[in-house]
DNA sequence: CACGCTTACTCGTATAGACGAGTGGGCAAG
DNA sequence: CTTGCCCACTCGTCTATACGAGTAAGCGTG
């Protein structure tokens, strides 16, 4: 026998109302997270303990959840139950993340911003190839046919928070360390530089929106996460672009951050 | 009667897949619509069409269709059908859009805007108002207690797509025509700067989310639909902040674009 | 003590049916 | 022709039931 629910936790329904009772159990459910009467990570009451509260069928209850779901309030757990979920560390990108004097010697940015909060950090997946350019990239990077591709995936504390491709020139790459899996000290922007790209600036495109099932899997999102979705490129002094970079980041994992002159 | 499906249009299940039916028939609709089989705006099968093409129950179709919904791919209108959700035209947001420069004469910088992009701009809900500072609000503005806020909300050919809401310290806003619903030419920023408060820079913070049901309400999205949440800080030459600027946008309708220098 | 089984509880999937309500076309009455 | 009603079709809500499968704790056996 599982505990009865404490009273007063949850209201009533109202009959009256013309709002749908699994979206009035659903507001009820939502309002006691907000009020902090379930904290992060809590199990809410389990569905049969909803439908003998409630009086109501077992679906309807599971359709209240799935609207939490969708709002990312909660996510279930199959065997052990509903929690409301908790948010995870978020990242902070600032605006001059890539200004020369952060170029670290040999680690990533990445691996030093991560080990400077104190979690563990990780690159996966990666994988250096050429390829097809995709019309989009193609028309950034001024209508070059084929690119190398960097593609890689970070993780935090085993977690995957964002996976990137870097497409580059190949008249540029092609046969130097940008090639290489490990792009030296500094990363593939030290090495544009060396090479007589010197970067002037960077243009950043952002989106917001569901992910795809791939995303999904390869993210390992949660219902009710959106993406981040970030285009970069890089222009040298000449004004050619020389890098695009492709990101996709679990929106709960990131705040991104920016400064502007006021000119 | 309804038109029958077209045969090859949606294909079969496979029942040796340990994937869930609903899953699988998601998967269909949603290669078909990526395939271009169905466009924006094109009515999907009824219920009831796949309910008989599949032999399954209709909570399973439904099950599908939710799916679809939750990735924002589709919409379902009661008593029309379920659609394929079309995509809005979006609004770019460029990094330097407070730039001095592009301080109109009269016209908010949303109505040029749009004006020149050929869509009808609106702006209601507007309200002024001394109030508490919220916790947040506060420690950016440097521990003020109570604020000046502007709250309006942005329509775009009658679509709400953004909310917005600028907070100010009472000591620079108070008796000033910043604190008028029309705080005249050039907006609060040109009234800042006559104030003796010379914009230095501003700081943005983007972060993207579901949207809570009261935002969902208010820019009236459809399901599956993340918001942008876009909090702007803006400092004067002395290095004081003197507004806070927090925005909530519809993500299907914008596109955030900065530009950053390589430094 | 250690292992494996049972059992109770959890959510996941699927069926079948009922009624309600919004939409739009067709048809009959005026 | 116009008006208004009806009806067919659509999705929305809700019930009741069934079985499957993951989890964890208890219990008995070796």
């Amino acid at each position: 026998m599982s505990p009865s629910l404490p009273s007063g936790l949850l209201g009533d329904l109202d009959p009256t109302s013309d709002r749908a009772v699994f979206r009035q159990i659903a507001d009820q459910l939502r309002e006691a997270i907000d009020r902090g009467r379930f904290h992060e990570g809590d199990k809410l009451p389990s569905e049969a303990d909803l439908v003998e509260h409630y009086g109501v069928s077992r679906m309807t209850v599971r359709n209240s959840f799935s609207i939490l779901q969708g709002e990312g309030l909660v996510h279930a757990e199959h065997g052990k139950g509903v929690f409301v979920r908790p948010r995870p560390p978020v990242r902070r990108l600032a605006s001059d993340r890539f200004a020369r004097r952060h170029r670290e010697q040999g680690k990533s940015a990445f691996i030093v911003e991560a080990d400077a909060a104190g979690s563990h950090p990780q690159v996966d997946s990666l994988e250096v190839k050429e390829e097809k350019a995709s019309p989009d990239v193609s028309a950034r990077l001024g209508s070059v046919r084929r690119v190398l591709a960097r593609r890689r995936r970070y993780l935090l504390d085993g977690r995957p928070v964002e996976f990137a491709t870097s497409f580059l020139p190949l008249d540029i790459a092609r046969g130097t360390q940008i090639a290489e899996p490990n792009p030296g000290p500094g990363g593939i922007y030290a090495r544009l530089e060396e090479l007589g790209h010197r970067l002037d600036h960077f243009e950043e495109e952002i989106r917001a929106r569901m992910p795809s099932p791939a995303e999904v899997k390869t993210l390992r999102l949660a219902s009710g996460v959106p993406v981040i979705h970030l285009i970069r490129t890089a222009f040298d002094t000449e004004g050619r672009a020389v890098e695009v970079c492709d990101t996709v980041m679990a929106a709960d994992a990131y705040v991104l951050s920016y400064q502007l002159p006021a000119t």
